[in-house]
DNA sequence: AAATTTGTTTTAATCGTTTAAAATAATATT
DNA sequence: AATATTATTTTAAACGATTAAAACAAATTT
């Protein structure tokens, strides 16, 4: 890469000092009573040398990086796209740049990652912490390290963050499969730690009981992360070989129904005439499948949008404490019958 | 934020200089010949401090930011997603940063991407370029910005690329289809002047000529990118109200795929009785579908992976020219009939 | 004892900006 | 004409690291 221009050749090339180029090239002319002429002599010399402001040397500077550092769970899932792109909008929008990094549900990588953004001076962090990364984000508030928790966190950190009430859309989930005529009702979730997906389960039972059905141990399939589909595909087997059968299927993640759905296809299950089915998010891969599928919806640009103002302001003045929940949306489809 | 420690403080705490903090803090005290004693001295307090160094400042000095550009086309193409996993796994394992942003498809959004990335001094950028970003590629040869092109790419720049032959794998796509007979194929792809999504059309033609098949000008549905769902959906109804009409699809992306079966199902064709189905891409969601739909498949990771070994081996010595043709896969499912 | 060698550490400039304070020039006021 | 005011520009230190060159100290050789 050739040398860049720098301010400095700016100002040699006209005979003026680096300070004044300095406040023309950041607009400040009128506060620092810069001469129009010289002002437009200077503009016009950027230009024609090409001069780009070294972002580096600013930052040193000024100790901002206009960075935001995002750690995600997994690019695969759609929640991660979604909010990437929200987040990305809404940076971008604030002059904020987005470095991104996926701790791949590994406490280890997420530890790594948020090192690597730190030592490259991130403003702030966003972040979908994985499980058993309590110390990770207490470390972060020991250091005063400005950050926003969204999706997922922990009931006993007192921590910024941005989600949805798990709880109250996994009943409300579960409530329109009773209220569609299913009493036997299969529950698919991760076998995790993870406070929001045990939220879900909360919310699962809850709503049972409420309307006096007896939770049935199982009806509930607990799937290993690392062997997701043998899990599911035993899972679904199991309680469909249970007597009486499971009338329907509540997945807890869209990942979980789209592999529970295949294996459903496989088995040549009909949807929602032997079995109804409901996902707590939403797939573009719904829309193959041979009846729309009823979901929950996140308000996933809002997540973004508000994780970064949040952020921003938190940056701007440490003072905010926010913790956002927000309502989830329910799609009606077909699978669950009328 | 607190103040971080800097090496200054680590050097005052000890009364040594800043040098031999900065020899031991780089593991360079063998060269340098530091005393077993002091390195020891300086860890220590180093580890007690906290101490991070200032990525930003070392890079302002060694004029390396350890950080590739990365800008995508999409966030929400299954192709981004997986590419952006493999150059992200690819550049930590070379100690590597991705910036990341989305282009979305559109020029200007491009071009002030890239600036934004130039501007933070990226040591590279690994770029799917946009429809008329030839003068943004242009810029950046003639500024000697050590860049990568992947995915698309345009004849006439030479320039580094990793990519499939777009034309060869479009036309063993078609010839399936001919083999597994069908003669009236309909032909999906976007109304654009990319040069890799011409090549898809050029192989459609060459495969349907070599088969002693005139291609139907009527039979290939351009589609418009802002007009996604209308345009498939009155291309689909239209090739099958075609006399004859066509006896199979063949879509030039997997969105294009996606939203056709999306159509297809609606309109209750049969697949692959009524219809045969090929698509160029895969997608997750095709498993949900009510047969496995043939395909073909990218060596994602592969592009990925050497994309970021062509481009560090770029930065480290701008001599480099490289064009990489990768073969892509095709897997057979049950969509095309037998 | 002086000179040399070896081992260890410090000095100081530098990367490209920002910015408070000082300096200079031009104009207005007395 | 001396002084004050205003307008414009420069100086120079700083951000936190790196690193060649110089400096110092102790040990070895002459």
């Amino acid at each position: 890469m050739k040398r860049k221009v720098a301010l400095k050749d700016i100002a040699k090339e006209l005979g003026v000092s680096t300070a004044l180029v300095s406040y023309v090239m950041n607009n400040q002319e009128e506060e620092k009573g810069v001469n129009k002429e010289s002002a437009l002599k200077i503009r016009e010399a950027a230009a024609r040398l090409n001069y780009r402001p070294n972002q580096i040397a600013k930052s040193l500077k000024t100790n901002k990086t206009h960075t935001i550092g995002l750690i995600v769970a997994d690019i695969a899932y759609r929640f991660t796209t979604g909010v990437t792109r929200a987040i990305e909008a809404e940076a971008k929008k604030n002059n904020y740049t987005v470095i991104f990094g996926s701790s791949d549900e590994s406490n280890k990588k997420f530890h790594e990652l948020a090192n690597v953004l730190i030592n490259r001076q991130v403003d702030g962090l966003i972040l979908v912490p994985v499980e058993n990364s309590e110390q990770e984000i207490e470390y972060l508030q020991k250091h005063d390290i400005p950050f926003v928790l969204i999706d997922r966190y922990f009931p006993g950190l007192d921590a910024n963050m941005v989600a949805i009430d798990n709880y109250k859309a996994a009943y409300q989930c579960t409530a329109h499969l009773v209220k569609t005529g299913h009493r036997n009702i299969a529950f698919v979730n991760y076998k995790t730690t993870l406070f929001h997906l045990q939220e879900r389960n909360r919310g699962y039972r809850q709503a049972l009981q409420d309307n006096g059905i007896e939770p049935q141990p199982g009806l509930v399939i607990d799937v290993r992360e690392k062997h997701l589909e043998e899990d599911v595909r035993k899972g679904i087997k199991q309680v469909m070989a249970l007597n009486p059968a499971a009338d329907s299927v509540f997945f807890a993640t869209d990942i979980l129904a789209i592999h529970g759905l295949k294996n459903i296809n496989a088995m040549k299950i009909k949807v929602p005439g032997e079995l109804g089915v409901l996902s707590f998010d939403e797939s573009e891969a719904f829309e193959l499948f041979s009846c729309p599928v009823t979901h929950g919806r996140q308000p996933i640009e809002d997540i973004g949008k508000l994780a970064v103002t949040t952020l921003l302001d938190l940056v701007a003045n440490n003072k905010v404490k926010r913790r956002i929940v927000l309502e989830s949306d329910f799609i009606k489809g077909k699978s669950c019958g009328e």
